[in-house]
DNA sequence: CTTGATATTATGTATAGACATAAAAACCTG
DNA sequence: CAGGTTTTTATGTCTATACATAATATCAAG
């Protein structure tokens, strides 16, 4: 085992991820600490920290300070979803994107938005290649996002309009099964009670909440995405 | 404005962001570089560079060598969803975990694993507080996990072995939303058609299948998770 | 005007050394 | 021996410096 042949922090990651994978480090096993790593290795401890710590991001390690670097008993899996924006999503899957816009009404918020102040209720459907795709059903905070009461909503959508206006620190979001409501199934062209993909979400500035919205899609949606914490793996 | 105030990469990333939110630098503009930033909060280069590098890992911002770095056009959301062992994912919600194998053959595998070789195919229902929770409809390729052959699977559920047993290197994950089928609904004490959650998921070793698997869960059942890049919100 | 070589520049990453910090371990005390 | 205090230790992070690398910008030659 001749050693300086792990020049750089990603071939580091690579080799403990295959001592890992072959068992030589088994979950649960406390890893050498990173001076004598570094020293193995022929590398800097920055280097094998570096190397570590993201492979802790990715949930396959667990580090507490003075205990040591244990391999994680149960490698988690970490699936990231990204939230795209509606026409982004249509466009990228090469169809053509259109929008309607239903209803656009101001009225007090329901529960979720914080029950005090006035609340711009929008509901719209979002088309792929002419078929319904998505309805989206948005309250958007007016106590927080003023300046949304002044936009019509018919030509470019709530969603668009938020991401590159109004700015949020965090949010809430989930993902369920339902039966379509009579108007969802009317809107997305199907069977009332047909399963429906649905994703809630709600955005928060700081504390002042922002928006919430449900998603409806319409059959047949599927999220999609990789685990295996994308660049390390393999 | 006096400065060395930012004396860690956390108070340059928490700045960085809440200069983008306040729209000091909005979306698409080209933030100064390292070494000005370094000077302007006087620390080092390395500093401001952990800073925006974690912050381009969140997709906060872009970055290309020489061109600099840019303020994400579409701040994506991104939620990571955590894949958790299921019987660990009841017991966390404080019931009571009970688990039914239903069948157990080895037969030609199906097309995703690879046509050639031989598999074990397991159904399993597993149980919270007595009632259905999920089924799990698995796919072992005993090709690269031979082992499993000799798994009962009758006390430990498929999911739980491999997790333990089955490194991964990767693997393709995707929710969506369908009508129970009949023997799903038999299984799930529900009807046929029920909207049911069903996540398909596949994982290999390298370039070798190891498993797939189709979770059913009962209706009702949700995925939920923050948005906002975890600790970098706020 | 186009093409290709060259210089410039911002990020990417390594290094050695230092100090900070959390937590386990060892050591007291009563 | 229980409880609190100190020591030890592994990770966390910063600094200053250096070189690597990718991509743009510049400029000369055809």
């Amino acid at each position: 085992m001749s050693e300086a042949q792990f020049r750089n922090w990603q071939a580091i990651q690579a080799e403990v991820l295959r001592r890992i994978h072959a068992r030589n480090w088994p979950p649960g096993h406390t890893i050498p600490n990173e001076v004598d790593l570094a020293q193995e290795f022929g590398c800097a401890r920055a280097t094998v920290n570096r190397a570590l710590q993201s492979l802790a991001d990715a949930g396959l390690l667990e580090r507490r300070r003075k205990a040591g670097t244990r391999v994680a008993l149960h490698p988690v899996g970490k699936a990231t979803v990204t939230i795209p924006v509606i026409r982004q999503e249509i466009e990228d899957r090469g169809m053509t994107y259109a929008y309607r816009l239903i209803t656009r009404d101001i009225a007090t918020s329901p529960a979720p938005l914080g029950a005090t102040g006035p609340g711009l209720h929008v509901t719209a459907v979002h088309h792929a290649n002419d078929s319904p795709y998505v309805i989206e059903d948005r309250w958007i905070n007016l106590t927080t996002v003023p300046d949304a009461a002044e936009q019509p909503f018919d030509q470019i959508s709530a969603n668009e309009w938020l991401v590159t206006t109004a700015p949020y620190t965090n949010g809430d979001i989930s993902f369920a099964a339902e039966p379509a409501t009579a108007q969802e199934a009317q809107l997305l062209n199907t069977a009332e009670g047909t399963p429906v993909f649905v994703i809630d979400r709600i955005t928060w500035d700081h504390d002042q909440t922002i928006t919430t919205v449900r998603l409806t899609y319409a059959p047949g949606y599927r999220i999609h995405t990789g685990i295996g914490t994308g660049a390390i793996a393999s």
